[in-house]
DNA sequence: TATTAAAAATGAACGACGTTCAAATTTTTA
DNA sequence: TAAAAATTTGAACGTCGTTCATTTTTAATA
């Protein structure tokens, strides 16, 4: 589950980790647009020029960035999976969707740092689509249980609808620009639409 | 409903109609990030510093942008909503979403736009606030039908909610970064949604 | 260990960008 | 018509990501 370019001595390596945390801190603290070369090479102590050693370009930093975001994210997606396993299909999703809200919250600007993306190159590299992909696993089995009937294609849409109504929900909630909706109002909007959801495909 | 600054000479209003309308053009054909100074001021037949006399500067070019782009997607809604009326409120909440998404695929560049804005200064000016509230108009009266117990705050939060909730479900769907969903599936998809978050808002 | 070839690091330089501002030009006023 | 005010101009500035000839370091070989 390596995020580093492949083929690196041990030195790149260190050096690669040592981006990756460096730009990490900066969006965390002053938000991804403040991502700026010329203050990663001199944080991880390396010439300007020398980032282009350890990374292709700024995009390709972005996209390694978003690749370890989306693994903890993953990771907090099984958390919320498991806490609520054994329970009704529905109060899976329902964890599934609030512990994303919660990491979304919690590393607002490495989340937001997914979306903002602007990359010169808009195609995706696969390992990157993959991980995207990968985050809806934790839906099957609840889907499964909730419709049983469906196809596995019908599954994955609704899956994917249904995660993309909440990203929206916590996206929107989460933009400071308009009213700020207090944590615990917009935890509960989004428990409602979920449970909403499945409530219907449930009774169909 | 003006989206020009105040206080304009007539020559300075056609030139800012003038140059909206190439910013526009350029924004659909290339995308929002391809827009330049300079190609607007070569445009619109100005200098380049002339532009500055026109617009405060880019994030105001953008915000003006945004503004006109609002205005449009606002009749689209209204459209959408008087086409559904006396109907059930469901019906009408759910013939917004689908102008909305309508609107979207329809000015997919533009209305990305509106949310690709990264503004130097992320505080948004009053009127531009009160145009992105302005949306939810047109959801107040199916809102107060679906929910005439609730108090007027509790009818905004859950429209927000929906409104939030169909806008990830269209902005997912038309990322075309993973897998492309066929317009009509989403659309089902959006339905589906506003459907069951009613039939819920109904039998509670 | 000394020599040499390969690999890595450097930082000045480039082009593109948004923005500024002193100077030139046009328009308005007296 | 002359003076004043307003507008327009485009060269110049600072910042950005990126490149590449040069230097420095590392590794291999005799």
């Amino acid at each position: 589950m390596s995020v580093a370019p492949s083929a690196m001595t041990r030195r790149r390596e260190a050096q690669f980790e040592a981006l990756m945390q460096s730009a990490e801190k900066r969006i965390c603290e002053e938000g991804v647009g403040a991502l700026k070369a010329r203050d990663l090479a001199a944080d991880i102590g390396v010439a300007l020029g020398g980032l282009y050693n350890i990374v292709a370009d700024m995009d390709d930093l972005m996209l390694r960035l978003a690749q370890r975001t989306m693994g903890r994210l993953d990771a907090a997606l099984e958390a919320g999976a498991v806490s609520a396993a054994a329970e009704q299909p529905a109060e899976v999703l329902e964890a599934i969707a609030l512990a994303y809200y919660d990491f979304a919250r919690q590393n607002l600007q490495l989340w937001r740092a997914l979306f903002e993306m602007r990359l010169k190159n808009p195609a995706l590299p696969e390992w990157n689509i993959q991980a995207q992909l990968g985050l809806f696993r934790h839906m099957n089995a609840p889907m499964a249980a909730l419709m049983p009937a469906s196809s596995e294609a019908e599954r994955v849409l609704v899956a994917r609808t249904l995660f993309s109504a909440v990203h929206g929900i916590v996206a929107v909630g989460l933009e400071e620009r308009l009213i700020a909706v207090p944590p615990q109002a917009l935890a509960q909007q989004i428990c409602w639409l979920v449970r909403a959801a499945c409530k219907d495909l449930k009774e169909n």
